[in-house]
DNA sequence: TTTTCATTACGAAAGTAATCGTATATTAGT
DNA sequence: ACTAATATACGATTACTTTCGTAATGAAAA
C-alpha cells in the first residue's frame, strides 16, 4: 500500500511540467525561455515556481552545479490520468465515451489519426 | 464579432452548474442538498457562489418570486468543449487522437459504447 | 400583530496561486 | 582582485477562490 499522496499541478505547473517533459532535463532559464514564447511572465516567476514544485515533490533538481538543472518528478501518463479521470468525472457525467465522442468531432483528425483510434478499437472489441 | 469574452467556471462553479444543467431549474437549497450529497458545505456557501455566477453571467436568476429560481446561463457542451481544447494542448501537446487513445485504455467500455464510437469513426471516416 | 422560519445580502476571513522586486551568491572575464 | 553578468533565495504583494457568520428581508403561522 503506497502512501504516497498525489499533488494535483497547477496549471502555471502543468506548463512547465510540459516543458520539462518534452525536454527531460533543463534550467530554469530554458524553461522561461520557452514559457515566455506564449506568455508575458518575469524571470523570477518562473524561478519561483520551480522552486516551489521542488518543494512540492513535482520536479527534481541537481543543484550541485550552479546553474540548477531540474528534471520533472511526476509522470506524464500519470497526471493525464488525473485530469482525465476528474474531467470525465466533473464534467461529462462519468462516460468517458462521452468525452470521447466530444473530442473526436470537435477537432480535425487526420486519417492516420483514424487508423490508430480504429486499431484501439479493435483491440478493445476484440477482449 | 462577438466581444463576449469567455468565463471560466471554477471548480466549485462547474459542480453547480453541473446540478444545473441536469435540473433546468432550480432553488438555491436544491443545488446545496445536491451537493451536500457528496461534500460537507454550508448553505450560505452555495448561496454565495450561485450570487457570483449570477454577477459573471454563468447563471441567470428569476429573483421576482421569494425563493430565487436559478438556471445555467452557460452551455454544458460549451464548457466541456472549452475544458477538453485546454487540456489537450495544456496535457496531450494539441493531440485529440492522444487522449482519446488514453480515455479509451484506462476505462472499461461496454460494447455499446464501443460500438457508439465506432459508427462516429465511420462518420468521421467517410468525410 | 407578533413570532417563527426560510431566504437573500453582505462582509470579512482563510486558503491557494501567481507575480515580481530586491538581496545575496557564484562564476567568468579583465 | 575587481567588475559584470547570471543565478538563486526570499519576502511581500496581489489576485482569485472558497468559506461562513451575521444581519436584513419577507412570508407564513400562531
Amino acid at each position: 500500500m503506497s502512501t504516497t499522496k498525489y499533488i494535483k499541478p497547477t496549471e502555471s505547473e502543468i506548463e512547465i511540467l510540459g516543458v520539462l517533459w518534452q525536454r527531460g532535463l533543463a534550467s530554469v532559464r530554458e524553461v522561461h525561455e520557452e514559457l515566455a514564447k506564449n506568455k508575458d511572465v518575469g524571470y523570477t516567476t518562473t524561478l519561483k515556481l520551480m522552486q516551489i514544485m521542488n518543494e512540492k515533490g513535482l520536479v527534481k533538481r541537481d543543484a550541485s552545479v550552479k546553474t540548477h538543472i531540474y528534471q520533472a518528478a511526476v509522470s506524464k501518463e500519470k497526471t493525464q490520468k488525473h485530469f482525465l479521470g476528474k474531467m470525465i468525472d466533473g464534467l461529462f457525467g462519468g462516460s468517458s465515451t462521452q468525452l470521447v465522442i466530444q473530442a473526436l468531432g470537435n477537432h480535425k483528425t487526420s486519417k492516420e489519426e483514424l487508423d490508430a483510434i480504429q486499431n484501439l478499437l479493435n483491440d478493445l472489441k476484440n477482449q
